[in-house]
RNA sequence: GGAGGGAUUCCCGAGUGGCCAAAGGGAGCAGACUGUAAAUCUGCCGGCUCCGCCUUCGAAGGUUCGAAUCCUUCUCCCUCCA
């Protein structure tokens, strides 16, 4: 098998594990946060710095790719690996997240998914073979099934449907895969249905993967939904097998998830609102353009020890995003991924020394969950 | 010396008798962002005892029920002709 999971210990306190990932480029110490670079780039990033900050795996997307370069430019160009000069392990995601975020662009059938390219309008249409084609082109090392994601709130009926499709297409998936240097993980959907989740759970186990994504959370629900979505999900899914949370990246989402027993992570959050001139330091979330860090001459986080916070203060960050100036998103995304990735690197070393719920709660106290959580019980809302 | 144009809320700039606290930008302030249609989007942006009132459109005076808008004088700026 391409991808194999070796469980290394389970918490003796949470449900949380450690793990090792054994891919073709390398070994993934799990859990574990992957940056997402949908374009064949993680946005304003060098594979160098990402080296620095030690990302060990990171994510591009099947139907973005696709549509540009194209599958045949990256097959030629010696897979994706050697196109983007990324030679630690990715993962692909299937083009499935874009059934749902490409809404109103696209028209779902049993077959597949027609889509209006969100580019130039052009019909494409892209199937669970299809979508595999592509991801064997790029030749990721976890390429992840064609799913149906469907969006926060549906009925119980619809998403028993998006479900049922979603495990059929991970059976014709599985078919289509026929690299055997590429792992394809199944996705459980069924939203925030107790029997739906269990459901799908059950049917891709039987169909059989060397890891499972948790699909279909982080679509709008409110967080302790989710948190109770994972509770009676991951019980139904293999002890031997990674579980990989998709779309899921903010700080306190990731130790919640890593308490209830899952591996893997990825989401553009870090990155997206690091453009958008937003950091996460250990105090909290921080907006670089506020007037309060005009003349603030520290860095972002004195906890922490990235190449933007070992060099740069607030102030000329501020400076950078106010001038809007390209560096300031460079630098910003550094520290937001160094942030996530040194986060999940203290995860893991609490749990091989059964700390895990100290750990949550310093964190919690500290970015200040705890307070925000109170505040906006009692009707105030802030930072 | 002569002819003409212009001065609008922090900046640029619409508005030429009532629907104007005054369009639209910018700046400023604050917020959102979770398998990336995102270096994007949203809100606020004269003051107050805020369903109403007060102050404001170079200055002063005037016309009018009513003026940023019309008239008079003044101040400053710009263009052109000598």
């Amino acid at each position: 098998m391409a991808v194999t999971y070796e469980l290394i210990k389970e918490c003796k306190r949470t449900k949380a594990r450690l793990g090792r990932l054994h891919t073709p480029h390398g070994i993934i110490e799990t859990p574990i946060f992957m940056p997402v670079g949908t374009q064949a780039t993680v946005k304003a990033m060098t594979p160098e710095e990402l080296k620095e900050m030690n990302a060990q795996i990171i994510l591009s997307n099947t139907y973005h790719l696709y549509l540009r370069p194209g599958a045949d430019l990256i097959r030629e160009a010696g897979g994706l690996h050697r196109f983007m000069n990324w030679y630690r392990p990715i993962l692909t995601d299937s083009g499935g997240f874009q059934v749902f975020s490409l809404g109103p662009l696209r028209k779902i059938g049993e077959d597949g998914v027609t889509f209006k390219s969100h580019l130039d309008g052009s019909t494409h249409f892209m199937s669970p073979e299809t979508s595999i084609e592509v991801q064997m082109a790029l030749g990721s090392d976890i390429v992840m099934a064609f799913d149906e994601c469907a969006p926060y709130p549906s009925s119980w009926e619809y998403t028993l449907a998006a479900l049922e499709r979603t495990t059929r297409w991970a059976g014709r998936c599985k078919e289509a895969l026929k690299r055997e240097d590429q792992a394809l993980f199944g996705i459980v959907q069924g939203g925030m249905f107790k029997d739906l989740r269990e459901r799908s759970a059950r049917e891709l186990t039987e169909i059989g993967f060397p890891g499972y994504g948790i699909g279909g959370l982080s679509v709008g629900e409110p967080k302790p939904l989710m948190y109770e979505v994972l509770d009676f999900t991951i019980p139904h899914l293999p002890v031997d097998k990674p579980r990989y949370l998709m779309g899921v990246g903010s700080p306190d989402c990731l130790i919640e998830g890593v308490m209830r027993g899952v591996d893997m992570f990825d989401c553009v959050l870090p990155t997206r609102i690091a453009r958008n001139g937003t950091v996460m330091t250990s105090a909290g979330k921080v907006v670089i353009k506020n007037a309060a860090n005009t003349g603030d001459f520290r860095p972002l986080d004195e906890e922490c020890s990235c190449y933007t916070c070992r060099n740069y203060s607030r102030a000329y960050l501020r400076h950078l995003f106010k001038a809007e100036e390209i560096l300031g998103l460079r630098l910003a995304t550094i520290h937001n991924l160094h942030f996530l990735l040194t986060l999940m690197q203290k995860v893991r070393q609490s749990i091989a020394e059964d700390t895990l719920p100290e750990l949550r709660n310093e964190f919690f106290a500290k970015y200040g969950y705890e307070k925000k959580e109170f505040f906006s019980k009692i009707g105030i809302n802030f930072n």
